[in-house]
RNA sequence: UGUCCUAUGGUGUAAUGGUAGCACAACAGGUUUUGGUUCUGUUUGUAGUGGUUCGAAUCCGCUUAGGACAACCA
């Protein structure tokens, strides 16, 4: 093969329109010409495949231009929060092979947000609104009616100045008061109609503790987040378009004061900062973060939101958030997928302004790509039936060789052992067979794989009424390497020796989902049919999402497999070894099968 | 009956006023010691409509369809 390996990205390929506005951008000569992203997850949850088409947005723009990419936990919600997710969400990102620059907490800057919220008010900006939640709710019109002004709204900065610091005592209640910042309660935009920035929360926080009971909303975080830290470009998903014209209403309000008032935030900052001490300069339209934003992931037969991920794992309708059916990154890492198969996925899918459902069967096209040029090939049965070479000596047997991987030679070999019984698959014989059925039936010549042809002469059937044993006779001089070893026969079948072979557990894992798209599935029975969001899970479940086949036989190549370990089993599909497999234990993970355009007859296996 | 966004084969995505291309899927055939891989070929598309232009998937108007926005979540 003359051919250079196959990069993940072909050089001719075109720009997606986020790296178009980022070129733009730096012809322009905005920010200085610097480029830096950030991947903002909050920890309240395991990443999953939607997660991972950010983070290569993310850290691609970054890695491309020259840039940095940070990790930044959007940490502003201690009720959903905690260390398990960061630590996890550590792992998953490194797991698909970025590594970020800094590692930054919004926590970081809780004492920068309250001065700001603080100036704020000073400047008549916000304002403090002891109205119940329904009342404020009630007060923000719809979206087609204009808001009404609260009663608080112009009272005098110093009550305001003194009730926030009371916010942030702890001697008030959750929902008593929070502060509101003072924009337009008629505005088209539902965000811009006097939005909430902080509000009180007693539960602890997972790196802060019991510092502080006043937390910033989101909006009121995450723009200044990116300024703090010096982010060009704050790439997002569709959903949070409405909040672009706050993100940078926030900005201008931050640079304003930061510029004004004396103690600049940003060198406050950057006085423990890890990152090259940047600051950005006053001016208001060339320094400044931009947000831009994307489709997020939409898969068929695939549930992608982490509300009901926790409910599924909560519930216990699969095993943890590493469930091989789980879209998660650790699940599809048990499952057997790897990293380079979920980023060429993700290449594969772009990035347009477009609400898609992608197909499922793009995911494990790319998977088997991948796999395909690096999966050891072994043999498996996994519905075994015992074949006997009724022509082969009983006390004898033969070592043979198995090429590792016919794609790629430089990956060797290994051994295998032929003997006179054989477990073989139970499909691979027919008594009565149809035309263009290739495998065992009497008087069909067969090869078995890196072996012999054999003659099938017969079977015998046992007291249930299944075949129980498969008769044949071998040529010798058909072996791999022989005078006739060419033959032309229209059949292989794999084959493990019974005196040699390991039992192995399989578990055959399918998709979770019996309905193309389970998000709309969700929502509709739990309005049509009012049942609650567990309810309508497990009326959309795949019953056979999972079937395990306790008794399979495997190459004794197989012993001293580690979990994760990726293989072909040949002409049935990929496996990985289980993160619970071990050498008294063996089990093995379907990650997908392989395609199959066997027809004549009926079922192929899906 | 508000604001904003979107619409290219079955699915996803290119074409940035100048030959509608690619991938997946499907189908047919060649190769193959995996009914895998690989190779070749085939089928299927600019939502509708009017305009601007020598020329429109692309620009403009209208229509239709879909999505986002009314959490003290992010």
């Amino acid at each position: 093969m003359a051919e250079e390996s196959i990069t993940l990205e072909s050089p001719k390929k075109s720009l997606n329109f986020i790296e178009q506005i980022v070129e733009q951008d730096l012809a322009e000569g905005k920010n200085d010409g610097r480029i830096q992203t950030r991947f903002p997850p909050e920890p309240n949850g395991y990443l999953h495949i939607g997660h991972a088409k950010a983070i290569c947005m993310d850290f691609g723009i970054a890695e491309r231009y020259g840039g940095t990419c940070n990790l930044r936990f959007d940490d502003t919600n201690p009720t959903k929060e905690n260390v398990e997710y960061v630590d996890a969400i550590m792992d998953d990102i490194r797991w698909l092979g970025f590594q970020w620059d800094n590692v930054f907490y919004a926590s970081d800057y809780f004492q920068q947000l309250w001065d700001f919220a603080v100036e704020l008010i000073k400047e008549g900006k916000a304002y403090v609104d002891e109205q119940p939640q329904e009342v404020i709710l009630s007060q923000k019109g719809t979206p087609t009616q204009p808001g009404i002004d609260s009663p608080y709204r112009n009272r005098p900065v110093e009550e305001s100045l003194a009730l926030f610091l009371r916010m942030n005592s702890g001697e008030l209640e959750e929902g008593s008061m929070v502060l509101r910042a003072k924009i337009d309660m008629a505005h088209n935009n539902m965000l811009f109609r006097d939005p909430i920035i902080y509000r009180i929360v007693h539960t602890p926080h997972h790196r802060t503790g019991t510092k502080w009971k006043a937390y910033p909303m989101y909006d009121f975080a995450h723009g200044q987040s990116d300024f703090f830290e010096g982010v060009t470009h704050s790439l997002c998903t569709l959903e949070f378009v409405p909040h672009r014209p706050l993100y940078d209403l926030f900005i201008d309000w931050l640079k304003l004061s930061s510029t004004q008032g004396g103690e600049s935030f940003i060198q406050a900052m950057h006085k423990g900062a890890k990152v090259e001490q940047y600051v950005m300069p006053g001016d208001l339209d060339n320094m400044r973060p931009r947000q831009r934003e994307f489709n997020k992931l939409n898969l068929s037969y695939t549930l992608l939101s982490k509300r009901n991920l926790l409910a599924l794992v909560q519930n216990k309708l699969v095993d943890g958030w590493d469930d091989p059916r789980m879209p998660t990154i650790c699940g599809y890492r048990r499952r057997g997928y790897t990293p380079e198969a979920i980023r060429l996925f993700v290449d594969k899918i772009g990035y347009t302004l477009y609400d898609a459902l992608n197909d499922i069967a793009l995911m494990e096209s790319a998977c088997r790509e991948d796999l395909n040029r690096h999966a050891v090939r072994v043999s498996a049965v996994l519905d075994p039936i015992k074949l006997i070479v009724t022509n082969y000596p009983e006390d004898q047997t033969e070592e043979l060789e198995a090429i590792n991987n016919p794609e790629d030679l430089e990956a060797g070999s290994h051994t295998i052992t032929f003997s006179r019984e054989l477990w073989i698959e139970r499909d691979d014989f027919m008594e009565v067979a149809p035309k263009k059925y290739f495998r065992l039936t009497p008087g069909q010549d067969v090869r078995l794989k890196n072996a012999y042809i054999v003659t099938c002469t017969g079977c015998k059937y046992g007291d249930d009424g299944r075949v129980e044993e498969v008769y044949c006779e071998y040529i010798p001089q058909t072996k791999t390497g022989e005078a006739e070893s060419g033959r032309r026969v229209r059949g292989t079948i794999h084959w493990v020796s019974v005196r040699h072979a390991l039992q192995a557990e399989v578990r055959l894992y399918d998709r979770l989902w019996s309905v193309e798209n389970p998000r709309d599935e969700l929502a509709r029975l739990r309005e049509e049919d009012g049942l609650d969001a567990v309810e309508a899970m497990k009326r959309m479940m795949n019953p056979s999402s999972l079937e395990v086949r306790a008794r399979c036989y495997v190459e004794p190549f197989l012993a001293n497999t580690k979990p994760l370990d990726h293989f072909q089993f040949q002409r049935i599909g990929y496996f990985c070894t289980d993160t619970h497999s071990d050498s008294s234990h063996l089990i093995f993970n379907r990650t997908v099968s392989l395609k199959d355009s066997f027809k004549p007859s009926s079922s192929p296996q899906k």
